[in-house]
DNA sequence: ATCTTACCCTTACACCGTAAGATTGCAAGC
DNA sequence: GCTTGCAATCTTACGGTGTAAGGGTAAGAT
């Protein structure tokens, strides 16, 4: 009633989206509450997007495209390492829109264009098209899964189970709880390279090698 | 009307839940179309499930419990190595349900004896502590991301944009179109075996080590 | 014969996405 | 100034959802 209401727009309704779902989280996200927290009523929304679906397409585009492309003058590896921290990085800056970004169908153009240019980059590192391909397929893989579990793993997911008390992990997880000061969030880093540079290593040299080089001749 | 209707039961119940789930998928999944699937109306289903969150659970709980644990007898690494494919198999043999799997809390108790028993399994292949701790999480990450692009990735997640036509791929990237036959599904298990042997490898070695071993002493 | 309990159903409510259409406000043409 | 037309917004309503509350019924215990 004080200040005059701002006009819709899908600029608007993207940002309120994003805002609400990193406050509120994806299931309570609805399109009642965004007209609520636009000041207007639900349907309005539909003048902008034709169905919420088209809005998350939205949300999850916005989010793919704010991933930071390096610099194309620096060396193909150290590209492809800055490309999936950037990726990460995404990931952290969207952690409740996250889980949906990792299970959006990509073959969106948005999405190709993302995957064209991501390849280019993956490829100058590699011998071949193929290892360009599986390299940027495993590192995907990855990503993914490292994003999925800071975002939304252990103790964040759905479940209706009470969370196990700590006196049962003491008592009955030795090793967990040995371990358990790995997981926690100072060590992501850390666990994050190691597995990176461990694929991008395997990824650009010519193969992977079992048990040790063993010379072909 | 010609056969008897068969009681209920909470594993009926998970049984008919996990067809309904593959067969509709997860967003078509609902208490009363369990019901109709059942033969019975849906309130009947909270008699042995408090809540759709819990039944989802005890999904979730079932594919975990799926998991095939390879024989104690085997090698370390090579027990990690199966336990991988046991994972990745789970995720195949449920492919409509695993989004959830992946995205679902772990600290519950079938959860975190899982965890313990992964974490033993991996202890007996490493040095100490920590890299078994590291390495279990970055394999994690991996199976994780892995099974979620194979059960979910490019063309099935969900979205409200038509798929982009190959035309569009033809002219614009010409590096995906280079690309594709890699991605097929019969060059997944390669491209899958790959990521994980550079990160077992990695993971078992003491250090990762750059450029190459450089030995200690 | 009565009571208890397990099982299943009926009804109802609040919330959801959205189809259909009414209403408003403003800008252009006369 | 008035009319027309269109873009933006709201109203209403429908069929779906999860589930709270409570009713009925049949089998077994006492």
């Amino acid at each position: 009633m004080a200040r005059k209401r701002e006009a819709l727009s899908a600029e608007r309704i993207v940002q309120a989206a994003l805002a609400l779902i990193e406050r509120e989280g994806l299931p309570e996200f609805s399109t009642r509450k965004l007209g609520a927290a636009l000041g207007c009523e639900a349907m309005s929304i539909y003048h902008f997007f034709p169905s919420k679906q088209h809005l998350l397409d939205a949300l999850v585009d916005r989010a793919i495209a704010s991933i930071e492309i390096p610099d194309a003058a620096l060396p193909p590896l150290e590209r492809v390492r800055r490309l999936a921290y950037a990726y990460r990085a995404m990931a952290h800056r969207y952690p409740r829109l996250y889980p949906l970004v990792a299970v959006h169908r990509l073959n969106t153009p948005t999405g190709v264009r993302f995957i064209e240019a991501v390849l280019g980059m993956v490829r100058e590192g590699t011998a071949d098209d193929e290892s360009a391909a599986r390299l940027f397929r495993a590192v995907g893989y990855y990503l993914a899964g490292a994003a999925i579990d800071e975002t939304a793993g252990y103790a964040k997911g759905p479940s209706a189970a009470e969370p196990v008390s700590g006196d049962f992990i003491e008592k009955q997880c030795p090793l967990l709880l040995r371990s358990a000061k790995y997981f926690q969030r100072p060590e992501w880093d850390k666990t994050f390279a190691l597995g990176l540079e461990a694929l991008l290593a395997a990824g650009t040299r010519p193969v992977p090698g079992r048990r040790r080089a063993k010379p072909r001749r």
